[in-house]
DNA sequence: TTGTAAGCGTTATCAT
DNA sequence: ATGATAACGCTTACAA
């Protein structure tokens, strides 16, 4: 830990002998800078090992290059693939990320927000369940623009990027019902998640105009709770909107001797790697989750820079993988 | 997205009728306020809904109240529970967190640092496994304070917080040779991991003298990989670094029919909640992954406001949950 | 207790 | 093509 404080854009400028504007102008690659001066500086700069204090700069030019990051839960491994996307891709723009576990709580997320704000970043991707409407109108009076990854606003009109929900759970029940009747079906979701359970609700309900649905939260426990229900009530398959949850379902029904598929069927749809994990090996939507988180930040780069944005909605394509949960 | 720019204490100080330094120190806390004169500042300050701009309090201060994570792969259970940890705490003492993933890419990680330096953090800490010895290079040439998070520096004398991974090995050893013999037993690991698969190796050899190591990934499919050789070479229960890989090599043995715990044991150690969720259950050791994180995070905010610290290697106790796949 | 003013390290506008 | 110099919004001696 030495600690000789960090040359600045002063020390550059001497060592090279031109002035602040010029070295400025070759750091930031932007004027006109005859070659040769251009070499001076850089050498300078390599020999100095300067870097361009972030906050100076951002003070001087009103923008950060850093984006806000704003997750309920890293545990969680579909927001981890999604913020891994983000990352990604932040990096290749240059811009840096700051993180904000908003913890599903309303309060923390309000704190989040006015953090991000405060520290002035361009942009911020929301990756979010259980929004709650006043996060929703605090994130609309936000001064930046921000996209909305996994997560689509509940007027489904800002800038958001997600799969086709209603299609992918519309097909989910058809193939429950090629072995099922309605009444056997069953969605198990938690109604909290922004607008997407409605959308996942309207899509199954399309498929299996009669069927059941349960209510559970995102992790395993509710799921193992939930499963002596759906048996009671004779369901005999599920889609289930988070993979912790499928899994509870799964295990409960293992414990308790009842065959899968044979006798309880199941389809996730959150694709982590959880559901290749299990034995038997989950039956699921299959998304783009890196994708998502990509594309998200890359949507919010060209909304920083204000290029033009045909459709800030984007929908990305999903898939199934029919693996041993189904029949 | 609204456009009218943020107030700033100039405004304040205007509506309060006093002086920017007077605003600056109720803002901060710090200096003599007439409590009256606190009250209109205070008053000014929600009626223009002021927030300080961290830039420029940065650049006045030298201060940025904002510390680096660096994570290799958020997607990995264990690493992202520890950055929970460290979110958490850091939010308590005001922190915000600057994200790297570095992806286990040596440049990656490089440039991570450089960003965190020219946004100049307070502090960083460092989750890594794999770690080059560059990197320990740079990391101990920070001007800021590190602390290693679930990781050892190379040198062991870093600021760190981990268990005791030398004992939970060894103890881990003692109960697969319950039932087996020393050249039945094995330890699967991944050597690149900074200096703690040294001390995993050295508790397991210290109980089970003649046991043999495996080198694996930190993924599923290197331990579904794996498996097979295991086999082969009449291993019949293994003590495994990882979870992912810990699952694979359970899968593979129940996809070929290989009974567990009764053909076969296996001992995890870093206890994600995907232990739980397989079947059978893997016995595993136990350890506080939040309180790893948040411990770092606490430590560290005591090295960057040079508190002293008695022990900067700091061991966090664990336990074993012998679930169902030991006997 | 409160105010004045000099930085902090950049960018950006004018000149030259 | 390059250089001065005034912001940017805040902290912090130093005065008052």
């Amino acid at each position: 830990m030495s600690e000789n404080k960090q040359p600045t854009i002063y020390d550059v400028s001497e060592r090279a002998g031109v002035s602040l504007a010029t070295v400025s102008r070759v750091v930031n690659n932007n004027g006109k800078v005859k070659e040769e001066t251009k070499r001076k500086v850089l050498k300078a700069i390599k020999e100095l090992n300067y870097r361009p204090n972030a906050m100076a700069k951002g003070l001087a030019s009103s923008k950060t290059t850093m984006v806000g990051m704003m997750v309920p839960d890293l545990t969680d491994l579909y927001f981890a693939e999604l913020a891994q996307g983000i990352d990604a891709v932040a990096k290749i723009y240059d811009y840096s990320v700051s993180l904000s576990v908003s913890d599903n709580n309303p309060t923390a997320g309000k704190e989040a927000f006015e953090t991000l704000m405060s520290q002035h970043v361009d942009g911020i991707v929301y990756i979010g369940n259980k929004t709650s409407q006043e996060m929703f109108d605090l994130l609309k009076s936000s001064p930046v623009p921000v996209v909305f990854a996994g997560s689509v606003a509940q007027d489904g009109k800002l800038p958001s990027v997600n799969i086709d929900y209603v299609q992918a759970f519309q097909q989910a029940g058809d193939i429950l019902k090629q072995h099922l009747s309605d009444t056997q079906i069953a969605l198990v979701d938690n109604p909290g998640e922004s607008g997407l359970s409605a959308l996942r609700q309207q899509g199954f309900l399309k498929a299996v105009s009669k069927g059941k649905i349960y209510e559970s939260e995102d992790d395993y426990r509710s799921g193992y709770n939930l499963a002596h229900h759906l048996l009671e009530d004779g369901i005999k398959g599920v889609i289930v909107g988070e993979d912790e949850p499928a899994i509870g379902i799964l295990n409960y029904m293992l414990d308790n001797h009842v065959k899968v598929p044979a006798d309880f069927q199941i389809i996730s749809s959150n694709d982590t790697k959880l559901v290749k994990m299990t034995r038997p090996a989950i039956s699921s939507v299959t998304q783009p989750e890196f994708d998502i988180g990509a594309v998200s930040m890359r949507l919010l780069t060209k909304l920083m820079s204000g290029d033009p944005v045909d459709d800030p909605t984007v929908i990305l394509p999903h898939e199934f993988v029919l693996k041993d949960t189904t029949l």
